[in-house]
DNA sequence: AAAGTAATAT
DNA sequence: TATATTACTT
C-alpha cells in the first residue's frame, strides 16, 4: 500500500526532527499537511504491524509511539487552522472527532505497549530466570487493585484487548512475513511481577459468610458438617469453596492455543501435557481441563461435520528444538503442519486471533 | 491420578 | 449467554 501522494522525500528515512524541520521549510500549508498525514499514517501503519510483536519489540513501539505522537502534536497545530480535512470530519468544538480518530488506533497500543513496556526484562529475564515460568495468573485475588500490568491486561475488564488482538489478526500473517528476520528475539517478555503470597485464593461462599468477593474467609470451612455436596440443586446452593474465576487472557489463551499445536491438535492432547507445555505458573490442570473442553466445543461447533474421512494420526511434530515456545511460526509454513484432525487452522485461527472469547462469532451452519 | 463430561455458578 | 469451576464417571 504504497502511498499516491508525492513523498519524493519521505522515502528515506528520516528523524522526527528532520521532518519537522523539512516541513516547517514548507509554506504551503496543504502541502504541509498532506506531508504531515501522510507520514503519520506510515508510522501508524508501522506501529500496527509491529504490535503483533510488541512484547518481543518493545523498543521498537516505544519509537513508533513516540514518532507519532509528536507528528500528532503537529498535526494539532493544524487543526487551529481552517485546513482541509481529508477523511476526518473534524470538530472544532470538541477535539474529540479527527484527533480521537487518529488517537484511537495508537491510544490502544498505546495503552498495551505501556503495560508491557513498564517491565521489559528481555535480558534480565533470560539470565536470571532458568526456569521461564511464567506467572500469568489472570486474576488471583483483588481485582480492585490492579497492581500489576498484567493483572490489569489479563482481567480484560476492557474488551479494548481484544479488539487489540482481533486487529492484529489481519497483519500478522502479513507482519510475520516481514519481521520474521528479527523475531528471532528472545521468548516472549512475559512479566512475572505478581508474587502473590496466596497461591490459590478461595472464595467462600458459604451462606452465612456473604463473604464473596475477596480472600474474606477461607476459614470457613470447619462449619460444613450438616450438609455436603451430596444433592445438587437442592436446599443450599452450594457450600464448596469456588476459586476465583481464572481470567484466560489473550497471552494465556495464546500459549494454550500453542501448546496445543505442538500436542497435535485440540483432540489429542491432554489437560496435563497442555499445561506443562503452557509453562504458565499458578495453572492448574482443571483450569486447562476446563478451557479445553470449551475449546473443544468450540472447535466442533466451528468446523462442520468432517471426520467420516478417517482421522490421519500423522502428526508432523513440531519439533522446536531448543526454544521451548517460539511465539511466531515461521513465517509462511509454520502452522500448516498441526492439522492434524477437524481443526483446521482456519478455525485455530480464528479461535486465536479472538484470543479470548471464542463466542464472538459462533455462527450457527445456518447460512453455509 | 488423570481425562472426559455434565452440572452448576458467576 | 458465555465462560469458569466443580462434581461425577471412566
Amino acid at each position: 500500500m504504497e502511498l499516491s501522494l508525492d513523498l519524493s522525500l519521505d522515502f528515506s528515512p528520516k528523524t522526527i526532527p528532520q521532518i519537522l524541520l523539512q516541513l516547517s521549510s514548507i509554506s504551503d500549508s496543504f502541502t504541509k499537511r498532506s506531508k504531515l498525514d501522510d507520514y503519520l499514517k506510515r508510522l501508524e501503519d508501522e506501529m500496527r504491524k509491529i504490535d503483533a510483536f510488541k512484547r518481543e519489540l518493545p523498543l521498537c513501539v516505544l519509537l513508533l509511539q513516540d514518532a507519532i505522537l509528536r507528528l500528532k502534536e503537529e498535526v494539532l497545530q493544524f487543526k487551529d487552522q481552517p485546513v482541509i480535512q481529508d477523511f476526518i470530519p473534524s470538530n472544532p468544538v470538541s477535539d474529540q472527532t479527527d484527533e480521537d480518530n487518529l488517537k484511537r488506533k495508537t491510544s490502544k497500543w498505546l495503552s498495551s505497549a505501556q503495560l508491557w513496556s513498564t517491565n521489559f526484562n528481555f535480558v534480565d529475564d533470560e539470565i536470571s530466570d532458568p526456569k521461564s515460568t511464567i506467572n500469568l495468573n489472570g486474576d488471583e485475588d483483588d481485582r480492585s487493585v490492579p497492581q500489576t500490568p498484567i493483572e490489569n491486561w489479563n482481567c480484560a475488564k476492557r474488551r479494548r484487548a481484544f479488539e487489540l488482538f482481533k486487529d492484529q489478526s489481519n497483519f500478522v500473517k502479513r507482519a510475520t512475513k516481514e519481521d520474521v528476520a528479527f523475531s528471532e528475539v528472545p521468548k516472549l517478555t512475559l512479566m512475572t511481577p505478581i508474587s502473590d503470597p496466596f497461591p490459590v485464593n478461595l472464595t467462600v461462599k458459604n451462606g452465612g459468610n456473604g463473604g464473596r468477593n475477596g480472600r474474606a474467609a477461607v476459614s470457613g470451612l470447619s462449619s460444613p458438617a450438616g450438609q455436603m455436596k451430596g444433592q445438587p440443586k437442592l436446599s443450599q446452593q452450594q457450600q464448596t469453596i469456588r476459586k476465583q474465576r481464572r481470567c484466560w487472557s489473550p497471552e494465556l489463551h495464546r500459549r494454550f492455543v500453542d501448546a496445543l499445536h505442538r500436542l497435535g491438535g485440540s483432540q489429542v492432547a491432554t489437560p496435563k501435557q497442555i499445561r506443562e507445555l503452557m509453562q504458565v505458573d499458578g495453572l492448574t490442570n482443571d483450569e486447562v481441563k476446563s478451557h479445553l473442553q470449551k475449546y473443544r466445543l468450540h472447535v466442533r461447533k466451528l468446523s462442520p461435520a468432517e471426520g467420516s474421512s478417517g482421522e490421519n494420526e500423522l502428526k508432523t511434530s513440531v519439533t522446536h528444538a531448543g526454544s521451548p515456545d517460539g511465539p511466531l511460526h515461521g513465517g509462511g509454513s509454520g502452522k500448516a503442519l498441526s492439522t492434524t484432525e477437524g481443526e483446521s487452522m482456519e478455525v485455530e485461527e480464528d479461535a486465536k486471533s479472538d484470543g479470548h472469547s471464542w463466542k464472538g462469532r459462533i455462527q450457527k451452519h445456518g447460512d453455509m
